[in-house]
DNA sequence: CGGGTATATCGATAGCTGTCAATATGTCCC
DNA sequence: GGGACATATTGACAGCTATCGATATACCCG
């Protein structure tokens, strides 16, 4: 099976700013792909959603219109990745979202000084 | 041949702060999979890293190690979703990027105070 | 017009991956 | 231990797509 790199600062080189290596982009490329797929994304979204930062696999299953061995495979690509948490307790998994992954993916595609200006308000009520 | 949808407003709700319906997740999972491949994010760090911030195709198929056509549907893709913007002059044509669409993708990846662990350390209940 | 150049399209193919059914593993409880 | 339940792994398969060679289209120039 492939073998999922996980993200960190290391995937991540500012895609505007410098021109990419070969192997930087394959590596932003990988990391892109682990959530470029719905189910996926569902997924985060729905633990992030869940009451207390997480779920376990039965609450996501139900949700997700997808078999069991399906959203355990997506599960295991998120978490290899490093973008959700495992934690097994008794019988139940539970996942929580990893924030810094997502965060730095995000960094990843910050046009920077190209143009925009960033000077909004971002903190909101 | 698969038909390309712009990133526009309506493809990137944020994936953390409510759960993505099965048609959001569809549509952002789309937008990201234009550039969770590593020819088209060299193109575009190439593009944007480029003098007068635009590149003539012979200028990337130059830079790639791909074949011209590989190049020109990697380019029809990216300009497809609205992430470069194409315009020939002469015998030439010059690609751009076109800012808001990376700016919509990096949105919807911001996990923002919701749902995370920080909400629930900031107290939010 | 005709040759040369730049880019796009077409058709085919190989490799990847999302999905499932079947099965394995691990955990709790009686 | 043994049964029941939750999750993971395995193996197989279908659909998608990145890539290429061949070819088409468009443009310039003499």
């Amino acid at each position: 099976m492939r073998l999922i790199q996980e993200i960190d600062q290391t995937c991540c080189p500012p895609l505007v700013g410098s021109v990419l290596s070969e192997t930087d982009a394959e590596r932003l490329a990988q990391a892109l792909r682990v959530i470029a797929d719905p189910a996926r994304l569902r997924l985060v979204s729905l633990v992030a959603a869940s009451e207390g930062g997480e779920s376990c696999v039965c609450d996501l299953t139900d949700r997700l219109d997808l078999g069991q061995p399906t959203v355990s495979h997506h599960l295991k690509v998120l978490t290899d990745a490093g973008i959700l948490r495992r934690e097994k307790r008794g019988r139940w998994v539970y996942y929580r979202i990893e924030p810094e992954p997502l965060e730095l993916l995000r960094g990843a595609l910050d046009p920077g000084a190209v143009g925009t200006e960033r000077s909004t308000e971002l903190g909101v009520t």
